[in-house]
DNA sequence: GAAGTTCATGTTTTCAAAATCCTGTCAGTA
DNA sequence: TACTGACAGGATTTTGAAAACATGAACTTC
């Protein structure tokens, strides 16, 4: 469904509700080493967040990653749009260019339906959502 | 959502469904040129349903692959998870190998409901219906 | 039974995603 | 101002899916 990118981007914001300290920023080290990703792969994904204004940045000593104000009323389907593309929630099923609803594949309306399903979940899950869902959690993401 | 070699596995069973002429086999030449992707990656997807007998096939001159009246009966699910494998529709959506229903992650339990009803309609479409949905339209599968 | 056609299959090549390497830039501290 | 820690980003390598190549096996027809 989503590419191992924007699984980890996913992951990353994820982790940041749960563990970003009020204040405090998280380095890319922390958070590769939780979510047990590359390092320097995932310092890429974050930077393309924060390019996007998705996610924001301090350089330097003490600096690291973390969710401002404005980053937290952020839906989910930013970060995937972000990372994968538009395409993603839009492209036909079976990968036929002309697929459409004028022009739709056997499967294209059926599929639509999962599909705005799912736009629907990624919309509504807001980021600051998310950190409450996580309370009674252990494990790590 | 699926694989390359799944969506043109997909693309053939239907192309067999509207152009399978009765008692006659179609080529690999032929579907691969009509669904304009490549021939010999093609046969190897062709082989494969072969060999987990969602498709048939013969040999030698006017051979070719064909839908028996078994295969007919096979839903669409079948040949998804022959090429992609039972985990495209299992799988958590972040990649989380530990996440399940006991110990979800924080997108398991409304993914899981998308992704049912992607399994209700793969389970559904059996190959006899979509030749049915097919009659309207003129553009290539 | 020889020739030609078509599926079957093992091996190699191509290409893009994933991952790594290396250097640059910025900020804090002494 | 020099040093250090951390993000930024270009370039390169690795990996695996996708595609191409080459050969073998089965079947038809003459």
């Amino acid at each position: 469904m989503f590419s191992k990118s924007c699984q980890y981007a996913i992951r990353a914001v994820i982790y940041l509700t749960a563990h970003g300290r009020e204040g405090q920023n998280t380095g890319v080290k922390e958070i590769a080493e939780a979510l047990q990703v590359p390092q320097q792969f995932l310092a890429k994904i974050l930077q393309e967040l924060v390019r996007h204004h998705l996610l924001s940045s301090v350089k330097g000593p003490n600096g690291g990653f973390f969710l401002s104000e404005k980053n937290l009323k952020m839906s989910l389907l930013e970060v995937v749009e972000c990372i994968d593309g538009k395409a993603v929630l839009t492209s036909c099923v079976l990968g036929l260019p002309q697929c459409s609803g004028v022009n739709p594949c056997p499967l294209h309306h059926q599929f639509v339906t999962c599909r705005e399903g799912m736009r629907e979940m990624l919309v509504n899950k807001k980021i600051t959502e998310i950190s409450a869902d996580l309370l009674p959690q252990v494990s790590r993401f």
